[in-house]
DNA sequence: CTGAAAGCGCTAACAA
DNA sequence: TTGTTAGCGCTTTCAG
């Protein structure tokens, strides 16, 4: 027995409908043949009063595209909750996919390896999506070999890790923002500088780590302290905790990003150290949230909305998607001065 | 560009490989019909061999489904990233997609209710998932009759408007929360106070407002202000410095949510205001970054994760899906005392 | 110019 | 028990 279920209205009803060959409706649809314009119109109008679009399954089964591009995050829900950060990049991507059209099919994994690399292994062999996104690039990154045994096409964001045989996308002079902030604490007579820096398999982290040593060195001078945190909020705080009560506690510390500055600016606090009156501070992100703390947070502005957008460009540029244009460069991250920094005590 | 992969394994390859039909491959691992145990094993063997899985989209053209869920977001980027609410949310639903190999769909369209009917239409007649799960239940809630028309099942999460179509997932004695907070602040002493909201076109914005009064009632007070703003922080600040320069100003103030008491905070500080000598803060959803505030904020806390577990969980069941377990109920909302609340001045 | 027909990879009747 | 086969809805030769 035909069991005939909801039907969907297919190709063939919008055929019927305009009382042409389905293939006809597939060319026009697609702009493809030539067509008298009457005929023209009549597929239009059917397709449009039978509120037909062709099946997203039946196009990829026949043409292996799907228009849809996946991410997949490896933190933990309530780290990846701390840190507004992907929201950002998430909607950049989605301002440039939404509308040629293309889906983003996201995943979050905790940060176990084997949940991640199932991930991606799923994208690829169910071929749900045509290509992804990476982010925060890791030292001896291993979705590098992984994605390409996929033959999975990917963009990363951020500084690859050495010969990274994946594309990525980066601001122009990315360390930029790092010395602007040194350069700014220097200038107010800070001496005892610190900085609390991410994952050390991240590798931002020690790029930005070096510039720091580097940018300080310039000025004669040395870190303070260079200590790594997590982002568990706690871990920031006790890190901080704990450089605050040593014998030469720094005057002002640079934190990798404006989650972890609140995070040891509260910790600072809880020992009474005001700020930025005997500690500055420098974040990193600008997350819109930082503006409405006390002190207003100083930080390394980055353009999260726009990495979003160039590495969907990007992407869909390499996955042969026509008409898209080059992705425009990325600005430079900058320092915004704002009220948690301040002369040295 | 767009180098054509090496195609792809399909079931025949690894039919052929365990040296049986197709549909025996398909029915052993789909764990369909019964099948000794060697070929069994010869099968799994050769498909694990090949790294074969079944391509999504034959799949989802041959049965109609997807193993997808959609979520489409109707708020600007930037105000997405101002409130990590929706973070939470998604991880919660992923925690129980991804065990089950369902993928999530994410849309994010600006405002313009335009754009999201597009989102929804598309996610529907290109059949990309089998439901979605709204957020952010609407008065008239347009979304209500246009997935009933689109044959897509959903979720809300939330208080539904009035007889709702679509079942929803709340937590168990929704407005405990806010009943604690009244009783909280009418205890500290506080008289006059003030609710400010969200936008109005929001469900739970009246259902919020009405407790909050009904409540204060309960104690024989009026509110001092109703406000309503909506997710920008410049908004809610100067809803809230304009009312704290009014002739009676309130004491304390109640937030819809933890950003917009944040952005309150603010205003009040620049006011030179003291929080919470001089005006106590409630906020609402008790976001990570709320403990690391200065004063620490007290607020009502919403588990927003059990909420997305449970739309999910809700969601497949009605889509079928096996094994799926009944969706725990979700704790009452519940009010955690911070430093942000203190006696009324 | 237009339409008929062959699959894309898979599942489920139906046969053997 | 296992294999054969007919589509799912679409695009794309290839005839007409």
């Amino acid at each position: 027995m035909a069991q005939r279920r909801t039907s969907r209205t297919t190709i063939s009803d919008v055929a019927a409908l305009a009382g042409v060959s389905v293939s006809a409706v597939s060319k026009i649809v697609n702009g493809k043949g030539s067509f008298p314009e009457a005929t023209r119109e009549r597929v239009l109008w059917a397709a449009d009063r039978l509120r037909w679009s062709p099946s997203a399954a039946a196009v990829a089964l026949r043409g292996a595209k799907t228009r849809a591009i996946g991410m997949v995050v490896n933190r933990a829900p309530d780290l990846l909750n701390a840190d507004p950060h992907f929201a950002l990049l998430i909607a950049g991507m989605e301002s440039e996919l939404a509308p040629r059209d293309y889906g983003l099919l996201l995943h979050i994994v905790g940060e176990r390896p084997e949940a991640e690399e199932r991930a991606y292994r799923r994208l690829a062999d169910e071929r749900r999506v045509d290509g992804v996104v990476l982010t925060e690039s890791r030292v001896n990154d291993p979705r590098a070999v992984l994605l390409r045994d996929l033959h999975l096409p990917a963009v990363l964001i951020g500084a690859p890790w050495q010969e990274h045989a994946i594309p990525s996308v980066e601001a122009t002079d990315r360390e930029q923002g790092m010395k602007d902030a040194v350069d700014h604490l220097v200038d107010l007579g800070h001496r005892r500088i610190a900085y609390v820096s991410g994952p050390e398999d991240r590798v931002h982290t020690g790029r930005r780590r070096a510039t720091f040593t580097d940018r300080l060195r310039h000025h004669r001078l040395l870190p303070s302290h260079t200590l790594t945190s997590d982002f568990a909020a706690r871990t920031t705080g006790s890190v901080v905790t704990e450089v605050l009560q040593s014998d030469a506690p720094p005057t002002a510390i640079v934190f990798a990003n404006d989650m972890m500055a609140l995070a040891g600016i509260s910790a600072a606090r809880r020992l009474g150290r005001d700020v930025p009156g005997e500690l500055s501070v420098v974040g990193h992100d600008d997350l819109p949230l930082g503006q409405l703390l006390h002190p207003q947070l100083t930080t390394i502005r980055q353009d999260l909305d726009h990495m979003g957008r160039a590495a969907a460009l990007t992407l869909l540029r390499h996955l042969g998607e026509e008409g898209t244009p080059p992705a425009p460069s990325v600005a430079a991250p900058r320092l915004i001065v704002r009220e948690s920094t301040a002369k040295a005590p």
